[in-house]
Order: C-alpha cells, then sequence, then structure tokens
DNA sequence: AAAAGATCATTGACAATTTCAACGATCTAT
DNA sequence: ATAGATCGTTGAAATTGTCAATGATCTTTT
C-alpha cells in the first residue's frame, strides 16, 4: 500500500495480460480497501489486523493464539504483540486452553464487544465504499467466490 | 505470507463474521497466491513484482516508472530498485520520455522477453494450481469481478 | 510409566519492506 | 519569467516479516 489515495490510478496499463493475473488484481484491490480500512479504524485505534483479532475474540469461537495465526496468515509472534495490544487495552483476555494447557484462548471483554460494535459498521461502510462499483449481487458473489477459492466448495 | 506453506488453514474460524470480510479474504487468497508465485519465479530469479514490471516492459504500453508505480500499488522509490535490478541483468532498458524529459519509459530487451516468456507459463501453472477449487467459469468470473471492482464497467 | 519428540506461546535478533522527506531536473501555469 | 507541481532518485526511519531458541505441556513410542 503505497499510494495513501484511494484512487486505483490509470487503468491504461490493465490493458496488458498482467491485469488479468489474479494475483495482481488480489494485491491491488487489497491494498485500496486497506488503505481504507486502516483510515476508518484509527478513530478506536485498530488496524485491520488488530481488528480482526478483536472480532474473532468476539465470535464465540474461543480461538487460541495458534488459530488466530493460521486464520490471518500471520507469523505466531505477530500474534503475539496483537493480543499484547488489545489485552493492555482491556479490551480481550487470555485464558487457558481447556484441554491443552500451552494454548492460550483469545475471548473479548465487555469493552471489547462495545469497541468491536462501533467499529464494525465503520468497516461495513468502507467495504460498501470499496466495492461501490458492483451491485449488491456481484459483491455477494465475489465473496462466495473468495471463499470457495480458500476453503473449497465445502465452506 | 507468514505461512511459508500454501495450506489456508483450519476453515473453522471462517464461520465467524470476518469470514465473510471482503478485506480478510483479499488478503489471504493473495497471501496464499503469493508463496506459490514466488516460489514458481525463483527459478528465474524473479518475485511477484520484478514480473509486473517484466511483464508491463514487454506489453508494448510504454509505461514510466510513475506508471508503474501507480499501477502496482508501489512507492516510486521502490520501482526504482525493482528497475535497477532488471536492468542490471539486461532484460529491461531505461529510456528517455517523449513528450517529458523527466520521465523513464521502461522497454524490455530481446533478453528479458525471452525471460518473460518462460516464466509467464510458470505464473499461469501457479494460478490454475491456486484456483483449483473453482471451474473455470468461476475463476474467469472472479478475474471479471475483481476488475469491475477496481476500474468499474469499463475496463 | 518413562522417555523422546512434537506443539504452544513467547522472546529477541535479523532481514525485508514500507513510508517519508529531500533533491536536481524538468514541466506547467501564472 | 517566475512559481509551483511532478519525475526519478537517494537515503533514513518506521513497520513488518522471518526465523531460531526457550520453557511448558502434550502425544507417541517403548
Amino acid at each position: 500500500m503505497a499510494t495513501q489515495s484511494t484512487e486505483v490510478g490509470t487503468p491504461r496499463l490493465a490493458a496488458s495480460r498482467i491485469g488479468n493475473d489474479i494475483g495482481l488484481l488480489l494485491a491491488k484491490l487489497h491494498a485500496a480497501g486497506s488503505v481504507l480500512n486502516n483510515r476508518a479504524l484509527a478513530d478506536f485505534g485498530l488496524r485491520e489486523r488488530s481488528f480482526s483479532v478483536l472480532t474473532l475474540a468476539c465470535s464465540g469461537l474461543e480461538p487460541t493464539q495458534r488459530e488466530l495465526a493460521d486464520f490471518l496468515s500471520l507469523d505466531p509472534s505477530q500474534v503475539v504483540s496483537l493480543v499484547d495490544d488489545l489485552e493492555r487495552r482491556g479490551l480481550v483476555e487470555r485464558t487457558q486452553g481447556k484441554q491443552d494447557r500451552r494454548a492460550k484462548i483469545i475471548t473479548s471483554t465487555a469493552e471489547g464487544r462495545k469497541m468491536h460494535t462501533k467499529a464494525r459498521s465503520a468497516l461495513d461502510a468502507c467495504e460498501h465504499e470499496q466495492l461501490s462499483a458492483l451491485t449488491t449481487a456481484e459483491a455477494d458473489q465475489l465473496r462466495a467466490l473468495l471463499r470457495k477459492a480458500l476453503w473449497g466448495a465445502g465452506a
């Protein structure tokens, strides 16, 4: 994410064969969205990643840090920092794993859930803005295709 | 891209609301694909980005470095390094802009085009592997939706 | 039941990347 | 002409990514 702007720039070069590369398209849309998202989350002292951790902590799924690392495509040590920060701010708590005492389950505090609710609605607005060129049906379709590409038909 | 593996990990947490966030889905699919792509390109001494620059250099579109930066969502200084490397290896050349003498137009050498052809076919295989959970029609649809989200219906 | 080997969170070191401010050269507008 | 913007480039600073080592705990093998 180099361009601080949201503008996705001259589509002139999109005519190249590379304008059809899934990898590049993913990178570009992701970069553009990150700027939007981080800008919106800054009001809450959050970034995309800490928001993701907070969301999962609020989900009731009781994720371990290892699961967070896998799911968010992060190194376990990065999760430590993310959780440290959220825990220091009282939004999240580490509790010992039930079957596995090595693992730490991340759960949200009441305050964390309040914060999450507010941040979530801000993010939804972002997403809507990011996909404004698509109809609602197309946006849903995009989501479904991305999920299927990642996890197969099962998810 | 933390996990060096291609495995996209436990979909258990995908049940969370965040498993529908476009931002996260893009990040995950992009991260997984990057590992694949960079692994394949390593045989040619290329990475995703240098390959992108090389591709645009081969496109006949005569992009300036500024255009490359915009299109690839990179800082202009990052493009300098990328082009430096490719130029040192004789794959690409800087030529002075026609209307604007500040600008540098990046074009490919004959050797650059040979390299590009080989790398391209390796990458196509990657993309196919990355999207193996999708049918061909779905992959095309995904491409079209990403393009529309980025550049609107026009592109 | 004990030992060996794997996995979890954590730390800290190191490398790579991103971001930013400054610069000379050139372009554009006043 | 002059003033202000833009292009590529450099280099420094901040952020991120990667990796190896550790103690605690789990799992598997004997």
